[in-house]
DNA sequence: GGATATATTGACACATTGTCAACAGATCTG
DNA sequence: CAGATCTGTTGACAATGTGTCAATATATCC
């Protein structure tokens, strides 16, 4: 709603990134379900139509905020301290809860699942995301040498709905603290390493 | 579509199962959000206003079909062969994945997830729903007496998004197969009873 | 300063949901 | 059996939101 007033013709890139920015305020504090275009439009000072002939249609902008909502940068392994992998597991999760703690309402909102039939753009996104921070911590605990790649990445990924749901009964039901979060991951986490490097 | 001929006055718990019964058949099969109420209305035989005369607004009908959808019977323990815990664990994970191999089409849509700020009503049935298997298992596996209920109940609620998330590596994008499912899921369960009985 | 390119917008067309008064089929009553 | 009554059902309308397009406004170039 807030109209911030901006020059009445920007450079292509400026321009979209101020749509987008609004957008993803907006679909960050409400359902986006009752989120419309015109909204997004007054937030960002501009017509309706400009939204369309920057980003195709509402989904594709939906999108575009999804993707960068859901962006973490990657971790070098050096950056973790501690000898045993336990440990090492310990202090990413410490650091990646401290980011949720930092912005709960994001992950608030994408912890919470949505319902048969999901749009299928929309879910592809999402596990596209889902597969990202799964790579991340394999990267980062460097677990590529304790089990194959292609049983370990679709059990880390698996792995992250419990990380979801815990950070969702931590963070919205308060039924868990942050300590059982963290403890809950990181011993799921080394089972989860024992059953992908069980060779059968 | 398929307008299927029937008397032009029904008894309203008749006519009201039937919409629903269209409903559901259209929107298990597809994305959600493509389904229209005059689709709905087409599929049973029956003029549009009625669907809002039974159910209110669209979103009140998608919510009681998610409420079918989801409904799992309880499991009585003495139905679970085996000694031990892990053995009547894997028992009762046979029996659920069973049911879930046989209709494919619920579970993968169900674990589809959805994104940020979907509706509340909607995130709400689901949530309930999760509390609903979560509570399922933990009486048919009689768990209650290792550790305190409200410890157990948030822990197993959260468990269950590494179910949802192992079923859809296994079932969509076939990268575990189904007894990778049934031992990571059996091995990370232990785990988390684990967590759950160490007061700390 | 005029021509050109393009960022921006007002107005329109279309789809979908929700409402309401009117219609129609069943049951009751004399 | 005819009329009254109740309620399941529907056609027509209003409201909201998305997407399109020709027209307008602003910057840049010669």
């Amino acid at each position: 709603m807030t109209a911030e007033p901006t020059p009445a013709r920007l450079p292509p890139e400026e321009r979209r990134e101020q749509i987008l920015q609004s957008a993803i305020r907006l679909f960050e504090e409400r359902p986006h379900t009752s989120v419309n275009t015109a909204e997004i439009a007054a937030a960002a000072g501009v017509a309706r139509p400009l939204i369309h002939h920057y980003f195709g249609t509402r989904r594709d902008l939906y999108i575009e905020v999804l993707r960068r909502l859901y962006f973490i940068p990657p971790i070098e392994p050096e950056e973790l301290p501690g000898d045993s992998l336990r440990e090492r597991a310990g202090h990413l999760l410490d650091r990646w809860l401290d980011g949720v703690a930092r912005r709960p309402n994001i992950w608030l909102t994408f912890t919470a699942s949505g319902g048969p039939g999901a749009d299928p753009a929309v879910a592809a996104v999402l596990r596209e995301a889902d597969a990202l921070v799964a790579q991340r911590l394999i990267d980062a605990l460097a677990l590529d040498d304790q089990a194959p790649a292609d049983r370990l990445l679709p059990l880390v990924i698996a792995w992250g709905g419990l990380a979801k749901g815990s950070i969702h009964q931590w963070l919205a039901e308060k039924t868990l603290t942050r300590d059982d979060v963290r403890t809950v991951l990181v011993e799921t986490l080394m089972t989860v390493l024992g059953v992908a490097s069980d060779q059968r």
